[in-house]
DNA sequence: ACCTGAACACCGTTCAAGT
DNA sequence: ACCTGAACACCGTTCAAGT
């Protein structure tokens, strides 16, 4: 027989959950308006998980898992160095503009749980360029400086292209400008 | 005779408002706690403003005049374009570690009053900055293109020290590579 | 195991009534 | 003008009871 009552799982609330950061950033990861989208009462969340603390951080290593592997698969489409570095910066100003989780989550990070997931990430993302800056031949002292710069204006970019999207029209320019100068071998 | 009863303003909400956003964010501007440390009941709060949006926009209007004189009170200290960079870029970490009200709006700036407010003091530092490339030597478009990257730099460190404090041990060395290889005169 | 429905605490907002 | 105290709506959490 067909099941008419479908019951839910614990996936179920954190995929709604990760829409609701998406659209309405980590307050609207809210109990009962969940519930009134997922068509139960409130009461059944405490089914699924003890609290709504629970629920944020089980949502936020859903996305980090998700995300890191997002990550590396663009990595791996090419081999140089530069064209590396391009692609993403690229995704910077995109996710700005799409209003992606990650967007979101940068904006939470004075919570110490989403803190934690974005260090992780940043972490990976940190290795990566450094390797990158030492294929294009700096010295290890000056490739975790550049990498360290790049991903700073890559964060930057991504609030700037919010804060002043004027700024950033001529934004494929800029970039390249940036990757000129950082990407040079020097001293 | 002493006035032993003592009545509040709405300046006295918005600047208990301001110290709530320095500790806790946004958030925290709730009027109830605010009630609270003030000493009354949470009606009266209503005699000084229609609701809460209305005292988030006022003291935001308040952080706003504090900033834009303390950024350009600090420029005024040096006429020397390079030392004028330096100095803010180490705004941006020692804001970040002391958790300063910037900072914590930084963090929230996907509210649009808040994102209101940092546009208008994003967008003058964006236009000393420039002038201080095209004292450097740049022309127009590289000059405009090395404020924007800057100024990322910037806010990318904000967010880099709250993410990865270790990074940024290095920071004064890594300040330094950055304005020089931004400050370089190129093509 | 998952769900409902009622309960209570907390904060935003309103309002009648006090000074 | 500013304040109190009670009321109501909304969301987090608990719990007894249902399937």
């Amino acid at each position: 027989m067909v099941q008419l009552v479908k019951r839910l799982t614990a996936e179920d609330w954190e995929r709604a959950a990760l829409d609701a950061i998406a659209s309405g950033g980590l307050a609207a990861v809210a109990v009962e308006p969940l519930a009134r989208r997922l068509g139960v009462t409130k009461g059944s969340f405490y089914a699924h998980f003890r609290d709504r603390n629970e629920l944020v951080d089980a949502t936020l290593r859903r996305w980090e898992e998700i995300h890191v592997n997002a990550f590396v698969a663009s990595m791996q489409t090419t081999d140089e160095p530069l064209k590396r570095l391009q692609a993403l910066m690229a995704m910077a100003t995109n996710a700005a503009r799409r209003g992606t989780i990650q967007g979101r989550l940068l904006l939470e990070s004075d919570d110490p749980r989403v803190r934690a997931a974005l260090k992780r990430v940043t972490e990976l993302r940190l290795e990566r360029l450094e390797a990158i800056f030492a294929q294009l031949g700096h010295s290890n002292g000056a490739a975790a400086h550049r990498a360290t710069a790049a991903y700073a204006i890559y964060i930057g970019l991504l609030q700037l292209a919010r804060e002043v999207p004027e700024r950033l029209v001529d934004e494929r320019a800029l970039i390249d400008e940036l990757l000129r100068v950082l990407g040079q071998v020097h001293a």
